[in-house]
DNA sequence: AATTTTTACAACCGCCAATGG
DNA sequence: ACCATTGGCGGTTGTAAAAAT
C-alpha cells in the first residue's frame, strides 16, 4: 500500500512541502484520498477560499500537507472539472500545444477547459511511450514542433552512434534524433500536410528500407532537408511485436500500430461510451477478411495523416482476393460476404431499404465490429482514407518510394477505393466514402 | 485460467519564483 | 537586502486495472 503516514517532516529540501505542519508534530498522511479527506478539504475551501494551503490541517485537522491539498484541490475536486478520457479534438489540441510550447503542461491546460495540466503530463508522457515503443514519430506529419527540442528534458543529446543496446534508448534520443522534423528549424521545413488532402508524391516510402535509404517522413520531393544521421539507437522492442529484423530503422511502423494509436490512445476511451465518438471520427469496412488479412499483409498506416501504404512482406492472394471479393459485393449492394453494411448513422444513407429487423440486426452485428480491436479497423480507416487521399480513383496512383510495396496489395486497394466514390457534396468527410453504399 | 505486460491515473518530489515581513 | 513562506510547475514513481500472452 502506497498509503503511508509520515513524519512532518518534509522531503522537499526548502521544507516548503509541510510548511504548516513541520513545525507542529502532525503525522501527515500521505497516499490516496479518502472521501472524508475531500470532504475536509472541500468544505475548508468553502468557507475559506482557495488560499492558505497549509493553513487546511491547522483549520480542519486534515492530516494533510499543504501542498498536497492544493493539488487535490485542483486536480480533482475544484468545480467544473472534465472527467474520462480526451477527446479525439481534445488528443489533437494537445498535440498542437506540445509542438508549439513543449512541456508547458501548465500552459496546455488552460487551452483546454477542465483539463489539469497533470493530465495532460500524464497523456502526453503515455504517447511518448508507445511511440518510441512502436517507432512512430511523435507528431504527425502536419504537425511541426515548433520548439526546440534542447529546451525539456525529453531532448537529451543522443548518445554516440555505437553499438548502444536498443534497451538503452530513450525517447528522447529516439524521436529527436531519428525523427527529422524534430531537429529541423521550422523556418526550413515546408508547408505542412493535411490529413484530408493527398501526400506529396513521395510521402509515401517504406519504413523497411528507410534505414539506407532515408526519405524524410514530412519531406516533400525537392526538399532541401538534410538526412538524418545515422541511427545511433533503435527504438525499444516490443516484446509482443518482434521485427523480423534485429533492430529497427528508421520510421519503423509496425503492422496494425494504427488500430493500436487509434483506439489505444487512451485505453478508456473504447470502454466508455460516453466518451466514445467513433461514429465521428472513425469507420470500418465491414469486411470479414480484412484482420487476417492485415495481420498478412504489414500496413503502414499513418493516423495522423491519414495515409497508408501496403509492404511487401508475407502475401496472401487468397485473402486479397477474398477481400476484394467482398468490397465488390459490398458495392455492388450485397452483404459483402456476410457481412454488414455500414449502419445509416455512420454512412449517411438512407436505411428505407431495410426494414426495422434488419436495421437492428445490422446495428447489433457492427457493434461487434466496432468493439472488435485489431487490423479490422485499420484497415477500414486505410481504405477509408486511401478513399479520400485518391477521391476514391484509382487513377491517381501515388509515387512509392521504394519497391518494395506490395503492388498487389496496392492495386486491390486502388479497387477497392474505386468501388467507393467520394461525395464531395457531403459536408462531412467522415462519411463521405459511403455515400454510395 | 494464470501470468505477464501495458496503461492510465494519482500522488509525491524537488526546484523555482513570487510574496511579504 | 535578506530570509522564510507560499504557490506553482514539471518530472517521477507507485499502483490498480486492463490487455496481452
Amino acid at each position: 500500500m502506497n498509503a503511508q503516514i509520515k513524519t512532518g517532516g518534509s522531503s522537499d529540501s526548502n521544507g516548503t512541502n509541510n510548511d504548516g505542519g513541520s513545525k507542529s508534530d502532525v503525522m501527515l498522511k500521505k497516499g490516496p484520498w479518502t472521501a472524508t479527506e475531500d470532504a475536509m478539504l472541500t468544505e475548508y475551501v468553502r468557507t475559506h477560499g482557495k488560499r492558505n494551503w497549509n493553513a487546511v490541517q491547522k483549520n480542519t485537522g486534515l492530516a494533510r500537507c499543504g501542498k498536497s491539498c492544493r493539488l487535490r484541490w485542483t486536480n480533482h475536486l475544484r468545480p467544473n472539472l472534465k472527467k474520462g478520457a480526451f477527446s479525439p479534438e481534445e488528443e489533437r489540441t494537445i498535440i498542437e500545444l506540445h509542438a508549439k510550447m513543449g512541456n508547458k503542461w501548465a500552459r496546455m491546460a488552460t487551452q483546454l477547459p477542465g483539463r489539469t495540466d497533470n493530465e495532460i503530463k500524464n497523456y502526453w508522457n503515455t504517447r511518448v511511450k508507445r511511440r518510441q515503443r512502436q517507432g512512430l514519430p511523435l507528431y504527425p506529419p502536419d504537425i511541426q514542433p515548433l520548439y526546440s527540442q534542447h529546451h525539456h528534458r525529453y531532448s537529451q543529446p543522443p548518445p554516440p552512434p555505437t553499438s548502444a543496446s536498443p534497451t538503452t534508448a530513450s525517447a528522447s534520443a529516439c524521436f529527436s534524433f531519428q525523427t527529422p522534423i524534430m531537429s529541423l528549424h521550422t523556418s526550413t521545413i515546408p508547408a505542412s500536410l493535411h490529413p484530408l488532402r493527398p501526400p506529396p508524391q513521395d510521402f509515401f516510402y517504406n519504413p523497411y528500407s528507410a534505414a539506407t535509404t532515408p526519405l524524410p517522413l514530412n519531406s516533400p520531393s525537392g526538399s532541401t532537408l538534410p538526412p538524418p544521421p545515422p541511427p545511433p539507437i533503435s527504438p525499444l522492442p516490443s516484446p509482443h511485436s518482434q521485427p523480423p529484423f534485429p533492430t529497427l530503422p528508421l520510421f519503423d511502423y509496425p503492422a496494425a500500430t494504427a488500430d493500436y494509436e487509434f483506439f489505444h490512445s487512451n485505453k478508456r476511451f473504447k470502454h466508455d461510451g460516453s466518451q466514445s465518438n467513433n461514429s465521428s471520427s472513425s469507420f470500418m469496412l465491414p469486411f470479414s477478411h480484412v484482420q487476417s488479412y492485415s495481420n498478412r499483409v504489414t500496413l503502414d498506416l499513418d493516423f495522423d495523416s491519414g495515409s497508408f501504404f501496403p509492404l511487401k512482406t508475407e502475401q496472401d492472394d487468397g485473402l486479397l482476393d477474398d477481400m476484394l471479393q467482398e468490397a465488390q459485393a459490398l458495392a455492388a449492394g450485397g452483404n459483402g460476404g456476410g457481412n454488414k453494411e455500414m449502419p445509416k448513422e455512420m454512412n449517411g444513407a438512407s436505411a428505407t431499404q431495410h426494414d426495422q429487423e434488419e436495421e437492428e440486426e445490422e446495428e447489433e452485428d457492427y457493434s461487434r465490429l466496432i468493439n472488435d480491436d485489431g487490423p479490422t479497423t485499420s484497415m477500414g480507416m486505410a481504405v477509408n482514407e486511401w478513399c479520400n487521399d485518391t477521391g476514391g480513383s484509382s487513377d491517381r496512383q501515388p509515387s512509392v518510394a521504394t519497391d518494395n510495396v506490395n503492388h498487389l496489395a496496392l492495386d486491390h486497394m486502388h479497387q477497392i477505393a474505386s468501388l467507393f466514390p467520394v461525395d464531395h457534396s457531403s459536408p462531412d468527410s467522415s462519411v463521405r466514402s459511403w455515400h454510395n453504399l
